[in-house]
DNA sequence: CTTTAGGTTTAGACGTGACTAAATCAGGGC
DNA sequence: GCCCTGATTTAGTCACGTCTAAACCTAAAG
């Protein structure tokens, strides 16, 4: 089955609302994940549907079937190994990788995915913190652990992973200290959301704001105490 | 100016046809290296005449404008550091990289180009030992030398590139010590034009009876005497 | 139960890059 | 100098992925 970049991103952007909680992935939505028209996306999802990709309802949005999936999760694999190929051995930061690994996860073979999985070592998270799908192609466990914005003030949290894709956010948050694996005491929520924390272990470091648009997207756990 | 994929190999496609010295690049010689029908050509290239891309005379072939020119390549630019990368950081063969760096080489941003040109250490060729444009642009000078079938019996000559594309021929040339580099003996030249040549230096190796059409492929130069 | 607002699909169009079949041109042979 | 063969272009078609405008369905509000 030969599929089109642009089929491969619908289904990755199917698999990613799915992941959202929205268990019917509406019109709408993968219109505005991929900035598309609803028309557009309604003679994309025919067609996903008649290579039996997807389950559809119309009117009722859609749901990938197994394959759909697999596909779906094997441009996430591209993507995310692109992305940590790319910090790890080509000296990007991770605010500069997303746009790079976009375009290239569609174009790179199986072979070039095999040498780089094993040039990184098998990683299991790319840059931002998120899980890399396996060579086998299962998806991963759902991320365990809330976002930042769903944390109470005075709690001391470890940040997991910050699912967001904007450089300009993604390089303002690092020049913060603000990354995967830093531990955040957080020190006010105001009630119009904002979030205010202070990354712990870093001498410079000084308190940040964050709206809560931005703290929703970052992904917090407890505290591991020193092994 | 927003180029696609495509005309970006039909760009490269004229650009390597001009060097192979018919001047005024036809219908028929793009249509055969790219695989497609002749119409098909046709109309790319009246697409390509509007950009003024190429020059075009009708039923008399088109040639490259500097614009069409540059963006050649830069294309040439891409694939050739993708095939360096590959071979150098990737433990990839010389046989395999071609398709690889086919796709690529339309794919990535500059900063890429940037970063892997800085990896290699800005390498002056490929690894079939073909020139890699300078970040520059300018076009590389022609190849000196002559083809191994333009050579004689009892030369001896130094490989300097082998420009095949086909990775069953590659991985042949390698496992039997042809690449760029080696020395080779000429042996024998018979009058169908197969070429008998000797890897010299290497204790192993053998005889290696080649074909012209493989011949024609291999570009040789002076042996150079020791520093 | 009816209305209506908003989301979805249908209808019709367009540009790209490919094809086949048919018309046309150019250059070599006579 | 005319003819013919082969290359090239024209003409018409198609699949893809996108759009806008219009029709239609659903579900929530009244
Ligand atoms: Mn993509
Ligand atoms: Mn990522
Ligand atoms: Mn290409
Ligand atoms: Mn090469």
């Amino acid at each position: 089955m030969m599929l089109s970049d642009v089929m491969e991103d619908y289904l990755k952007a199917i698999y990613q609302l799915e992941r959202g909680h929205d268990d019917r992935v509406k019109t709408s939505a993968i219109a505005e994940e991929l900035d598309v028209t609803p028309p557009t996306v309604t003679s994309m999802l025919e067609k996903l549907e008649d290579r039996e990709l997807i389950d559809r309802k119309k009117y009722h949005g859609v749901t990938l079937t197994p394959e759909g999936e697999t596909v779906a999760l094997e441009v996430i694999r591209h993507h995310r190994l692109l992305e940590a190929y790319l910090t790890e051995h080509l000296d990007y930061d991770w605010s500069e990788v997303h746009d790079e690994a976009d375009r290239l996860e569609h174009h790179i073979s199986e072979d070039f995915e095999d040498r780089v999985a094993a040039a990184l070592g098998e990683p299991e998270v790319d840059p931002h913190g998120a899980p890399i799908p396996g060579a086998d192609l299962e998806p991963p466990q759902q991320p365990t652990g809330r976002t930042l914005s769903e944390s109470a003030a005075t709690d001391r949290v470890v940040v997991r992973e910050v699912a967001d894709d904007d450089p300009e956010v993604l390089s303002y948050l690092s020049d913060h200290g603000i990354e995967p694996g830093v531990t955040l005491e957080i020190r006010e929520v105001a009630p119009f959301g904002m979030f205010t924390v202070m990354p712990v272990g870093d001498e410079r470091a000084e308190a940040v704001s964050l709206p809560s648009e931005v703290a929703r997207h970052i992904r917090v756990g407890e505290e591991v105490p020193a092994e």
